[in-house]
DNA sequence: TTTCTTACA
DNA sequence: TGTAAGGA
């Protein structure tokens, strides 16, 4: 299919379908005329690249990813990819460092905010 | 009509 | 990302 029946399919635009091809992450063929020809996986993967993208990976692990998630984004099947465990293991070590901080900052302004309460006008 | 690339807002 | 330009 052409980039605009697929865009059409998955609500993507042809801009940022032409964006993740860039990024790596869709290789559609060409045809003689210069048009991108997408397989009929295309839409699947396109969702794959959204939730990814959702999960906060970077569009560099993404195309890593790719390679071994198949079937409907909604049930992500994976197959083969022992290689990419550490990998997302790792970006799962850096989400939870990242909910550390942020908690820290929360409970901070906590503390401000109970303050504020008992704070004289 | 649809798509392509490049580049600017 | 949208959109315009200039082609095919």
């Amino acid at each position: 299919m052409l980039i605009g029946e697929l865009s059409e399919r998955t609500g993507v635009s042809r801009r940022l379908l032409r964006y993740y091809e860039q990024q790596g992450l869709l290789e559609p063929v060409r045809q003689t005329n210069g048009y991108r020809e997408y397989c009929d996986q295309a839409p699947n993967v396109v969702g794959h690249i959204r939730s990814l993208l959702a999960a906060g990976l970077p569009t560099a692990m993404i195309a890593g990813v790719l390679n071994c998630v198949q079937g409907d984004p909604a049930e992500p099947v994976l197959s083969g990819c022992r290689g990419m465990v550490d990998g997302l293991t790792a970006e799962r070590a850096r989400v939870a460092a990242e909910i550390e901080r942020l908690t820290t900052s929360q409970r901070a302004l906590d503390v401000l905010l109970e303050a504020a309460i008992h704070a004289p006008e």
